[in-house]
DNA sequence: GTGAAAGCGCTAACAT
DNA sequence: ATGTTAGCGCTTTCAC
């Protein structure tokens, strides 16, 4: 049902129908209430498309791609993300990606689609031998985009990130200042551009302390809480040590770290733990613990993301002569407890 | 810039410009290139309102409506739907209203001027001095739409619950078996739906098993961390009895509470515990205390809900004689250690 | 291969 | 108070 046979069915012209819709207090109140009927009775409601056509509005749409909404990093971040834009009085359009190359692609393609204002864009797993030419299409299409928390290998986008390399460097130095001599150090897959700057963090710190080969150990995780429960068991089990320091490169796998360490831990007289990023929750698990941690300027970045976002959508044709790539730094927050020494 | 413009630039008609942008074979290689060339010099892009109209498509949109995005409950059901959402080709329009009333209002009505598909909705509180003809808006627009997880009291919308009272009542039952004498509940405020069906299965317990008014004691938090916090340690710092019994009317208050509990739990010989609905992380956090709890089926309820909307979307003339309302139940996990008796 | 022109459904200026 | 009509920017048929 479209305007003319609705104006057709009322007797009226479409004028006037598009008056009723539009509450043009000049029709008549018989009118109205006539074509009011014939609009209920035929379920009419006008073609968006046509209205924003005619009127030349724009929707103000952003595009926010996150790999995994249940994570609680990610979803404090779309929290922060879609309270700044609800000021701005945009929506935004959640893609869900899983982390997976062809949905990255999907969704952008979509999001280009709706024309959106701009797109915050936090990448998974860097794949080699993808192209990720959907990524060139947004620029082609003047859509301003900016990464979030982490960046795709061979695009010069702005973003806002971790000051990932050297928080980890700093949390890697801090426990090594007492931790007992073997060092597991549990990693995220390397192709995550965070988890990749952190572990050069941990071999910058490493090398530069000439820790040995055979004093640290990496294992490859991917970012969740099974393979931190998988690594960490591996390890206690294995381990002969009395003593021994694990360092775990997100929240997430640290959660699975510590379900697999209460089933171990009388077999070992002292667990130096360090975690990169803590949340409320994990912070509440380690209460009574020694761990070396630091918070995460998460929602921080976020906002930032945004913030630079709107910059860019604002001043379209500024050209800044660098790309604007921002590193939020934090402190590392040492608890270890010094009576157990 | 738009088609006509960049055509005369071009020096071509308008047609051959969108035969160009829909990559039409039939255009001449040169013809292309330079057309192409004036597109990218003057940055056009499409008019997508004119497209669509043009072509007669429309967007498969739905909007998500939430009041917390960051809360673990919702940002999980949010998982889950937008996976469902993707396999149907849908996008989600998400909506984070802080559970405030206002932005309820306004995300609705910008739903509607986007003509989206359809509409989940998690209300907040109930506020009974509004009257929330935004919603009868929805339905006025022919969008369909089904509550998740939470109703609002006087619409009699499709929905997706938790048998919040009948799980409530079970799990009171349950943990008064063997509890302690006095018993707390910490309930949300009864103006979400979902809490106060908490609280009403909690009193059908309590009156069925004659609990007389002493021995049981109601204290109202919001369902957020603090308020577990504060709540707990009313409690745990008046209460002059060695054993007690505190049921949690959710997870993130229970939280809060564990957080209070650690601090004040020498002072009592035994405390009882049960918690509506469990996360993997209060899990590991009362590994070793005694609890009763449930797996609360938020997913569930989520895909349901999606499932729900998809049908009604796609069945738009069908009418139920009766509003579909579906509770989904759960069982009981008593984890209360006999050794303690 | 390319262009002219009708049409998508609505709005708004102008006319009555 | 209501109708007529020229757009809005694009697609697509038909003609050349």
């Amino acid at each position: 049902m479209n305007i003319k046979e609705i104006a057709k069915i009322a007797n009226v012209s479409v004028a006037t129908i598009s008056r009723v819709v539009n509450n043009d207090p000049k029709v008549k109140q018989t009118t109205r209430e006539k074509v009011e009927q014939v609009m209920k009775q035929f379920n009419y409601t006008p073609n968006s498309y046509a209205t924003r056509l005619s009127k030349g509005v724009t929707d103000k749409i952003v595009g926010l791609v996150v790999p995994d909404v249940g994570n609680i990093l990610f979803s404090e971040m779309i929290e922060v993300i879609s309270n700044c834009a609800e000021k701005e009085n945009i929506t935004i359009l959640l893609c869900n990606t899983s982390g997976e190359y062809e949905k990255e692609k999907k969704f952008t393609k979509i999001l280009i689609d709706y024309k959106v204002k701009g797109v915050i864009y936090i990448p998974g797993k860097y794949e080699s031998n993808k192209n990720y030419t959907h990524l060139k299409e947004v620029s082609l299409n003047n859509i301003p985009i900016v990464f979030l928390d982490r960046e795709v290998k061979g695009f010069d986008f702005d973003g806002v990130f971790l000051d990932n390399q050297n928080i980890s460097y700093n949390i890697t130095k801090e426990i090594l200042k007492t931790a007992p001599k073997k060092i597991y150090f549990i990693s995220g897959s390397l192709d995550i551009s965070s988890a990749h700057e952190r572990f050069l963090g941990f071999k910058k710190a490493v090398d530069e302390l000439n820790i040995s080969n055979e004093e640290y150990e990496i294992k490859y995780g991917d970012f969740k809480f099974e393979s931190g429960y998988r690594l960490g068991e591996d390890i206690l089990k294995n381990d002969k040590n009395e003593e021994l320091t694990i360092y775990i490169a997100n929240n997430t796998m640290a959660l699975g770290f510590l379900k697999v360490l209460k089933k171990h831990s009388k077999k070992f007289k002292r667990i130096s733990i360090a975690i990169f990023g803590i949340s409320d929750i994990l912070d509440m698990l380690l209460d009574e613990e020694n761990y070396i941690t630091c918070k995460l300027p998460n929602k921080e970045i976020a906002e930032k993301s945004f913030e630079l976002l709107i910059d860019k959508i604002n001043n379209p044709n500024t050209c800044y002569e660098k790309r604007k790539k921002i590193l939020c730094n934090t402190t590392i927050i040492n608890r270890i407890n010094q009576k157990s020494f």
